[in-house]
RNA sequence: GCUCGCAUAGCUCAGAGGUAGAGCACUUCAUUGGUAAUGAAGAGGUCUCCGGUUCAACUCCGGAUGUGAGCACCA
């Protein structure tokens, strides 16, 4: 005699045993019809899943964030059972959920291609309309391992034997085919309405470079069509935020061949670069830093000490000159350590905070290159603090509350914080790893915001914590970094005199808040698709006359402004007013003002917005207002 | 680096085994027009590079380079 509790805190009670599926049939054929799955007591379970006793019950549909997950599992399944139909030669492997969507990975005699893709994906549709029954079965080890084997599934036969513990295996049966599978999937393949294959690449098998490549299949799936489109809907958006396209559009930056990986940037690419250095620069003079600048070449040698040659080698330039080996600089932390090396230091010099906005460049492999985002080279605002162990904690606090600032200036609220602690190959007593990790932990909970753990993720020389920050897509973007090394100090000899006159050697703390340039002005633009904050726009006003007539006087109006610090130009040219304010409108200029023959009559001008806004006339003076008060909002909304 | 795709005018893209087109941009002329495209004319390409097949290659094949998606990597 089950009694259920639903969510809604109702209660039922039941004859005897009852499935899922029947409780949700006892509440109403709609909810029965939705129904993918129940959440009993916490744990996701099928809908043919038999309560026998008291307990608390949620039926998953597809507007349950697990609902979707487990739509998602189950679509990847639908989609080996298409290829297996079409391909029966295909060997099946994973098919995990992913964001948004799923995918499976086969192994293959030859790639798929697109035309292969539409094939699956009417195949899955027929297999839809077939509406077979999912079922679940229990297998020990052995036998599963001698079923697919039969088959000629070898790495499904590897996935099994690799699987520790040696209790019984579940595994979902739809029609002809069959999957290892933890579960809980849709009761039948008639509960999809909406999936797409959205593309097919390579991958390696267990993720090694060193194991062959497989065939991975991308796909997406949703409760309904709508959502689905919306989903689509959101890659088209994001595909049109794309800094490379706007890049181009907007003349910000190019790459060309010769130079991959190296940007070059246009005059309005770099006049955004310009703002945002002096904006860090400014920042850190008044934070205690003192800002430095290293060599762009330094012998080999150097790299050799500080480690990163041996891990690196690959990955650094090198120049040969006067038969010596150069390294092109691939980071800057080593130098600041020549740096802070010079004469004896006190602890009375301590911490000692160093920055540099350091020029690095590193040989990254052809496939990772992305726009800004991932460059040959960059430039950090990278900095050093030097410390004693004691003052982590609180250096670290410092840190991140200027951190915080930062990104509130330039628009993101949303940051996620993430602590990578010690690996298994690290360098360091533990005693010194837990101090520095609980220093990290502590100025982490002082912040009060939420944090995530990442074990065993620190560097090899210390303990991390990673700033990412959520664009206006939702997407996570690592940005800022603050990292414990006790390692590098000791192995450049930086070394200072402690108030008992012993030698000590400081720990270093690097960090950065942009991470670089590059990288953060490709965030900026695909958050703003282009449309950057006054502050930070390359052009901030443009100002058109309506004919010959008014040049003059723009050009007056321009060089106010000019001298006023902000970045105006005239466009005097032979055109149509409307067909400027469409050029301007498109190049995302925050303010378009006019002036015809009423304009300059008063002295004014007629101020319109990129977003299509009329602020009306006004005089310069009071447009100078407004602007200064635009530009000194920075890129923090109303309420921060 | 790996797998697969792509590479045509400054940009966005069409295009057939018989040495190329559109729109925008550019130049010139006309036009002086009040808030998202005034009209006309002109100029512009060893079709990424190197090989091969062919009477003939921008087109087919191979390679290189760059680039896109994914994987791997990321001090």
């Amino acid at each position: 005699m089950p009694t259920v509790v639903l969510p809604d805190g109702s209660s039922r009670d039941y004859e005897g045993a009852v499935s899922v599926a029947d409780i949700a049939a006892s509440i109403g054929a709609g909810l029965a019809r939705a129904a993918l799955a129940g959440r009993v007591d916490g744990e996701l379970v099928d809908t043919s899943f038999v309560v026998e006793n008291d307990c608390e019950l949620a039926i998953i549909t597809a507007r349950d964030t697990d609902g979707l997950e487990v739509l998602r599992h189950s679509c990847a399944h639908l989609m080996a059972q298409a290829v297996q139909r079409l391909f029966p030669e295909a060997q099946v492997t994973v098919g995990p959920v992913v964001e948004d969507g799923f995918f499976y990975d086969f192994a293959y005699e030859r790639p798929f291609t697109p035309e292969d893709l539409e094939k699956i994906e009417a195949k899955m549709r027929e297999i839809v309309s077939e509406n077979l029954p999912v079922e679940r079965s229990v297998m020990s080890r052995d036998d599963a391992i001698a079923t697919f084997e039969g088959m000629g599934e070898k790495y499904k036969v590897d996935i099994i034997k690799s699987i520790p513990g040696d209790e019984a295996l579940s595994f979902y049966r739809q029609g002809d085919f069959i999957d290892l599978c933890r579960g809980p999937h849709v009761p039948e393949t008639g509960k999809f309405k909406a999936f797409k294959l959205t593309s097919v690449a390579g991958a390696y098998w267990r993720g090694d470079a060193s194991n062959e490549m497989l065939q991975r299949v991308h796909g997406t799936a949703w409760g309904d069509k709508k959502d689905l489109e919306q989903y689509l809907q959101r890659l088209e958006e994001a595909e049109k935020r794309d800094h490379r396209k706007i890049g181009k559009k907007l003349s910000l930056f190019h790459f060309q061949e010769e130079a991959p990986g190296m940007v070059f940037w246009h005059p309005k690419g770099w006049a955004v670069y310009q703002v945002i250095q002096h904006y860090m620069q400014k920042l850190q003079q008044d934070n205690g830093y003192q800002e430095i600048r290293t060599p762009q070449l330094v012998d080999y040698s150097l790299w050799e000490r500080s480690g990163h040659a041996d891990k690196f080698a690959e990955q650094m330039f090198s120049v040969e000159s006067d038969s010596r080996l150069y390294a092109i600089k691939p980071m800057n932390c080593p130098c600041h350590v020549q740096v802070f090396n010079q004469g004896l230091r006190s602890y009375r010099d301590l911490p000692l905070r160093l920055a540099e906005f350091g020029s690095c460049h590193r040989y990254e492999p052809s496939g990772s290159m992305h726009g800004l985002m991932r460059v040959r080279s960059f430039t950090q605002d990278d900095g050093h603090i030097f410390c004693p162990e004691s003052s982590i904690q609180d250096e670290v606090a410092i840190f991140m509350e200027l951190l915080f600032g930062v990104y509130k200036d330039f628009g993101f609220d949303d940051i996620i914080l993430r602590l990578s602690t010690r690996p298994e190959m690290r360098v360091g007593s533990d005693e010194l790893w837990d101090k520095s990790e609980l220093a990290l932990k502590q100025a982490l909970n002082s912040s009060g915001l939420p944090w995530e753990l990442l074990p065993g993720e620190g560097a090899f020389y210390g303990p991390k914590i990673e700033f990412s920050l959520k664009d206006c897509m939702g997407r996570i973007q690592q940005c800022g970094t603050i990292q414990v090394d006790f390692s590098m100090p000791e192995r450049l000899g930086a070394q200072y005199v402690a108030e008992d006159g012993s030698r000590q050697t400081p720990v270093m703390l690097h960090r950065a808040i942009l991470g670089s340039f590059e990288r953060f002005i490709g965030v900026l633009i695909e958050h703003y698709a282009g449309a950057m904050p006054v502050w930070l726009a390359p052009e901030q006003v443009v100002i058109m006359n309506i004919t010959d007539k008014q040049a003059e006087y723009c050009e007056s109006v321009q060089k106010t402004l000019a001298n006023k610090g902000f970045r105006a130009s005239a466009d005097l040219r032979n055109e149509k007013v409307g067909f400027k304010i469409r050029e301007h409108t498109i190049a995302k200029t925050p303010f378009m003002l006019v002036a015809g023959d009423r304009e300059v009559e008063t002295g004014s001008v007629s101020v319109r917005t990129r977003e299509g806004v009329d602020l009306g006339s006004m005089p310069v003076d009071a447009f100078v207002e407004h602007l200064s008060a635009a530009v000194a909002r920075l890129g923090r909304t109303e309420a921060n």
